[in-house]
DNA sequence: TCTGGGGTCCTAGGACCC
DNA sequence: TCTGGGGTCCTAGGACCC
């Protein structure tokens, strides 16, 4: 059996488990920027807010319903998730942790166990160590265990947040409960694609034949179908390096020239190289773009994008920076606004042994500079020893009005109790006159 | 004014090889 | 009249996920 356990609305209930004054309210957070709805608790979801909403859009609906509103916090969404799968990890002999709310759990040897009770137990335990609501589905594979999961996540009350799927009876009533475009792996353009065939529930997928699948859906949609009728064809998987990894932002206005592209592109550069250093890998190549709003189009549009091949294999920020450069001159064109950039390192390979181009050495040279660059940024902060060519004031420019504290990562920012019986609650610093305890 | 960021896998078609 | 057959590798684009 496989178990998908997932946090409800898990960025909204990580700014909720520090400020419970929030329970039962509406919250959102939002992108970067400050631009989009990308987390919303249930409260917001009831008043109609759509993922990925404009938060311009509907600044008058959250202020005339109270809504509570937060600029993404990623260092403690990261921290928090981290807490939540280390609990869960000491309750199953194997997990794959698939994204920063999910994992999927591997339950071999669980024939005797009641799932639902044992389940329950985890969601207990997760809740009472970190204050965050989770739901759990099992069922014989990954797919079906996604299914099981939403069937729990829909009907809390019903199923006490957690749901088996484990008979062929149950496992037909969720696909003729589960609409076709909510199964996982089931996108929008196949959705439209079923939809016109008259395909509403995932049980009418399944329904329909094997080469009608392979055909539009590849071998993808074929191992899906399997899935759904019980057999298992998606395994767990051990956790891989990257083989990509970006560094994209929207401008909190628009750039114009060159120069003010390549502090971003530089920038970006250095943080990818420090993400490869992280994962102890090199890159063979980079790609940058660039690109104009597509929302405004009473401007004139631009995107291109280049992919530059390096003659050997480097995870110096430098070297990195200097290629991306390179190529962003030869794509940037005078006479637009542009509104987002990024870096995405390509061709990751490990680290060492680094492959030495015959005619050109230069990457290993950086390697002391590198290492002793990540150390000092650990030690006295994130982005403190800059390369000349970014701005040396900033990190990012991105707006960042409503950022709650990073409680569980700083030590200044950590939470204040006020323990002296007038007030109540819990209120961080800043916000009241509270005593730190 | 304002519209996110970061990933993976598969396929078709072209280039090239023998 | 009649113009092979079978590989591999790479890339761009499309689909999906959170």
């Amino acid at each position: 059996m496989f178990g998908l356990i997932d946090c409800n609305n898990f960025y909204a209930s990580c700014e909720r488990v520090f400020r419970p004054e929030m329970n039962g309210k509406p919250v959102v957070v939002l992108s970067n920027n400050d631009g989009c709805v990308i987390a919303r608790s249930n409260e917001a979801k009831s008043l109609g807010i759509p993922m990925g909403a404009p938060a311009y859009q509907f600044q008058k609906l959250f202020d005339k319903n109270g809504v509570y509103i937060f600029s993404a916090n990623f260092v403690l969404y990261g921290d928090m998730s981290a807490r939540v799968m280390s609990i869960v990890a000491s309750f199953v002999p194997d997990m794959e942790i698939y994204s920063i709310d999910e994992a999927f759990l591997l339950l071999d040897g669980f024939d005797h166990f009641d799932l639902e009770e044992y389940g329950k137990k985890i969601r207990k335990a997760v809740y009472k160590s970190t204050g965050i609501p989770v739901s759990i589905g099992f069922a014989p594979t990954k797919a079906l265990a996604k299914a099981a999961n939403r069937i729990a996540k829909k009907y809390p009350e019903k199923t006490g947040g957690v749901y088996t799927i484990n008979s062929d009876e149950k496992r037909i009533k969720a696909l003729k409960w589960l609409k076709a475009e909510d199964v996982w792996g089931i996108g929008r353009q196949h959705s439209k694609r079923l939809e016109n065939l008259g395909v509403k529930s995932a049980w009418d997928f399944i329904c329909q034949s094997d080469g009608w699948v392979r055909k539009y859906m590849s071998v993808v949609g074929l191992r899906l179908k399997r899935e759904l009728e019980g057999e298992s064809s998606i395994e767990l998987e051990e956790p891989k390096i990257k083989k990509e990894i970006a560094t994209t932002r929207s401008f909190e206005g628009h750039y114009t020239t060159l120069d003010q592209l390549k502090e971003r592109v530089v920038t970006f550069s250095v943080t990818c190289a420090e993400k490869l250093r992280k994962q102890n890998s090199s890159a063979r190549s980079v790609m940058v773009f660039l690109l104009t709003n597509a929302h405004r189009e009473d401007l004139p549009q631009y995107q291109r994008n280049i992919v530059v091949k390096f003659p050997f294999a480097t995870n110096s920020g430098i070297e990195i920076a200097r290629f991306a450069c390179d190529g962003l001159s030869r794509i940037f064109r005078e006479g637009y606004n542009y509104k987002k950039a990024g870096v995405i390192v390509m061709d990751i390979v490990p680290e060492n042994p680094v492959q030495l181009n015959l005619f050109e050495n230069s990457n290993p040279r950086h390697e002391p500079l590198m290492k002793a660059i990540d150390r000092i940024n650990r030690s006295i902060g994130h982005h403190k020893v800059k390369l000349a060519s970014q701005d040396l004031d900033r990190t990012w420019k991105m707006r960042q009005e409503k950022l709650s504290p990073r409680y569980t990562t700083r030590l200044h920012e950590i939470l204040v109790i006020n323990a002296t019986g007038k007030g109540g609650g819990t209120k961080t610093d800043g916000d009241f006159e509270t005593k730190r305890l």
